[in-house]
RNA sequence: GGCCCCAUCGUCUAGUGGUCUAGGACAUCAGAUUCUCAUUCUGAGAACUUGGAUUCGAAUUCCAAUGGGGUCACCA
């Protein structure tokens, strides 16, 4: 049975890539009758950050994708967050330090410091220089009775050729003689990432690991530690990471929001998000573009998976929305819409509106500019008129004031008639119209924008700006 | 710097030795429709990093250079 997870880590606001990450492992989980896992990976109590796993567990929920197994619905492998399985890597670490595979360490920091210091003088690769690696029995003893602050770490074996396979790469070859002895177990107890990842994945029976390429330099340690437990490895997937609109580094807020709810908060949509997200380093042979969610489950393929990191580009990502707020139906829209408006809209007013607007935005975050004449009397700057526009707009008065059958059609034809009949230049004639009204040059058309506003609030504007 | 990964239009990508005068999408530009803006439609420009090798033939295989990214913590 297929099982992958993510493993977050409650250090702050759930970022986009993780959210990427977390797309993919829920993918193939669903494509193949798997289980979705999340585990929280809360082992540094520097970083810890109140009431972010639960922000983290809500922002997922938002986005439409669900777990089988979690912190909060637990399932057959909890405890699902690693604070409270320390037992268990106390217990495997030791047992790997009885075989031979780790052993403590008593070495101070401002020890680690120093040497550091000194291999880098020397140009040297700054590792750990394997101190406490030869301790024998006895003095270990000694130093456990003695209370001496202790870590273990990882015996590297020396001359060996560490060899796994990654899904999308290929046979990666690394040499033993480059690695450091990884700390496994921090002085307060807590595991180090490499330790809790691997036994976690082993005892959770992962199959798939499929998390981002900033992980593949830490894989071998990883291969060493399943070799040293006496574990199968599970398939390795490296995603790549992804880089800032110029390619340049990895993702970074330089360039504005990075966490999954900040998009959200701007205004995309939720299935936009995702059908940007799942094409940022995934695509299908047909070059398919929107795809719902079942349907990206239906086709996603661990081959289509990209090598190269991906540029997070918002152009596109601008237009996917927008292909996806077009689709919305208009109570759709309007539902969203009042969540971004910034005054106290009617719902009625939003429903009415949504087809003016459905095509003018990106994202919802707009829609206080391009509708807010709707919500509010706008200032109207007169430099935007063209010369004459009093006559265009006491023309339009007059109109507006007794046209009888409040509706799009008879307003259009009466409008028309009068600008032929005067010798308007149509253009001309409804840019006073529509900046009497809306205060703006580009709006949405300017003849349903009125029979929305009703005759009232029409003719008070328009009164308004003649005086 | 060591180690690892990578390299097709500006961006996301299709492409697994011949059908590639390299396809699609976004973006850009031009045009059509239109009361503005947008939508929609039509069209255009735009790429195989370089150098070797293999082969009758290479975007596709191999090597090197160059370039980009990642990583080198008692953080994940």
């Amino acid at each position: 049975m297929v099982r992958t997870r993510i493993a977050p880590s409650p250090t702050g606001e759930f970022h986009i890539g993780g959210l990427r990450t977390l797309l993919y492992n829920w993918a193939y989980a669903r494509k193949n009758d798997g289980k979705f896992v999340i585990r929280i990976e809360d082992t540094d109590r520097q970083r810890y950050v109140e009431g972010s796993e639960q922000r983290l567990l809500e922002v997922i929920k938002d986005y439409g994708l669900n777990w089988d197994e979690g912190p909060d619905i637990g399932g057959e492998y909890a405890p699902y967050t690693q604070s409270e399985r320390l037992a268990i890597y106390k217990e495997w670490a030791e047992k790997l330090v009885k075989e031979d595979k780790a052993y403590y360490c008593f070495c101070t920091k401002q020890r680690l410091e120093e040497v550091r210091k000194q291999q880098i003088e020397k140009k040297l690769q700054p590792r750990y220089d394997r101190h406490c690696r030869n301790l024998t029995t006895q003095e270990v003893a000694e130093k456990l009775s003695d209370n001496v602050a202790f870590v273990i770490r990882l015996k590297v074996p020396e001359n060996e050729e560490i060899r796994f396979k990654d899904e999308i790469r290929g046979e990666i070859v690394v040499d033993s003689n480059t690695l450091d002895d990884q700390v496994l177990i921090k002085s307060d107890g807590f595991p180090t990432y490499h330790l809790g990842v691997v036994i976690d994945d082993i005892l959770m029976e992962i199959t798939h690991v499929m998390r981002a390429e900033e992980w593949l330099p830490s894989t071998p340690k990883h291969v060493l530690l399943y070799k040293a437990f006496g574990y199968p490895l599970p398939a390795f997937i490296h995603l790549t990471d992804l880089l800032n609109p110029d390619g340049k580094g990895k993702m970074s807020k330089r360039y504005g929001s990075v966490s999954a709810r900040g998009f959200l908060d701007e205004g995309y949509l939720p299935a936009a998000m995702l059908n940007f997200l799942m094409l940022l380093g995934w695509a299908p042979s047909n070059n398919q573009e929107i795809f719902s969610l079942a349907e990206f489950v239906e086709v996603f393929d661990i081959k289509g998976l990209q090598v190269k990191a991906a540029a997070f580009d918002k152009t596109k990502l601008d237009w996917m929305n927008s292909q996806y707020i077009m689709k919305m139906t208009d109570e759709e829209f309007a539902k969203v819409a009042i969540k971004f408006v910034s005054q106290d809209v009617s719902d009625d007013l939003l429903v009415q509106i949504a087809p003016l607007l459905k095509s003018r935005i990106n994202k919802f975050s707009e829609i206080n500019e391009i509708a807010g004449f709707f919500f509010s009397e706008p200032n109207v700057d007169e430099s935007l008129f063209i010369e004459n526009y009093q006559k265009h707009l006491a023309i339009a008065l007059e109109i507006i004031t007794d046209l009888e059958n409040w509706n799009l059609e008879n307003l259009n034809t009466k409008l028309m008639d009068k600008v032929k009949e005067n010798n308007f230049k149509t253009g001309d004639f409804f840019m006073d119209l529509r900046v009497a009204i809306t205060g703006k040059k580009f709006t949405p058309p300017i003849n349903d924008s009125i029979i929305v506003l009703g005759k009232e609030k029409t003719v008070a504007r328009i009164k308004r700006v003649l005086k």
